[in-house]
DNA sequence: ACGAGGGGTTAATTATTTGC
DNA sequence: GCAAATAATTAACCCCTCGT
């Protein structure tokens, strides 16, 4: 799949120059990038054609299906506190996907070692009134490393859809676009301290998502252009 | 009259408890 | 200790309001 890129407070030079940044970005760009139309039509079909309304399914399960195999790790926890990190709800304060190029270890964390450079990912493909949750947990997470290791390491990678794959890939009208998200961005410049790179993906080539009613249920049909 | 957007609901997924 | 039943928790999306 193909995308655009917006940089929040210079992600993308940081994202492009420093070396360890470098190596998590490209991980990152080539998951995405190799992300086939077929494959996204073929999952569609075989799984959520006729009982879906959008292929937000769909690009989710390749997403992950495509960093998890390249060591990105999923829904990793942000604290390590208990209320925050015990199972029972967690879920809130989990961001989607992380990696990072050393040591995860609590151990080695608390003992102010060398700062080791991480990415985290948010997939955001809900209600525009998450937006703003959705910017403040990268934040969240490269705030810990700030506290624990005063340097600045996070950097934040918002997946998100453009105006044009909401329409055409039957996605709900609530959810918060690429163009929301910047949007948010211009006036949370001074909360949001982490580097964040917002990522719009553009709709597809060869295929969109019809959405037609089946006994009062929305539904989404693929249909070739 | 119509479409965008937000709040609320629910189906489906994930966790926990219970029973064997 | 494991499976089945029950409970909790989302995230997708439905519906209704509001602005044009």
């Amino acid at each position: 799949m193909y995308f655009d890129v917006h940089s929040h407070r210079n992600a993308l030079v940081i994202a492009e120059n420093e070396p360890g940044y470098l190596e998590l970005w490209e991980s990152f760009k080539q998951a995405i990038l190799s992300i086939s139309e077929e494959e996204v039509s073929e999952h569609f079909k075989t799984n959520h054609e006729g009982k879906a309304k959008s292929v937000s399914k769909s690009i989710n399960a390749l997403i992950k299906k495509r960093l998890t195999e390249n060591d990105w790790i999923s829904e990793p926890r942000i604290f390590g506190e208990p209320g925050y990190s015990d199972t029972k709800r967690d879920k809130k304060w989990r961001l989607d996907f992380a990696k990072s190029l050393g040591s995860h270890d609590h151990f080695e964390l608390e003992q102010n070692l060398e700062p080791t450079p991480g990415i985290s990912v948010e997939v955001a493909f809900n209600n525009d009134g998450s937006t703003a949750w959705n910017l403040i947990k990268p934040v969240l997470a490269g705030e810990l490393n700030h506290v624990r290791k005063e340097t600045q390491t996070g950097m934040g990678i918002i997946v998100t859809a453009t105006e044009t794959l909401k329409r055409e890939g039957g996605f709900d009208n609530t959810v918060g676009t690429y163009d929301d998200f910047k949007m948010h961005l211009r006036p949370l410049r001074n909360l949001l301290t982490i580097p964040m790179i917002v990522i719009g993906l553009k709709p597809f080539d060869t295929f969109e998502i019809e959405v037609r009613k089946i006994e009062n249920n929305l539904r989404g049909f693929l249909k070739y252009k």
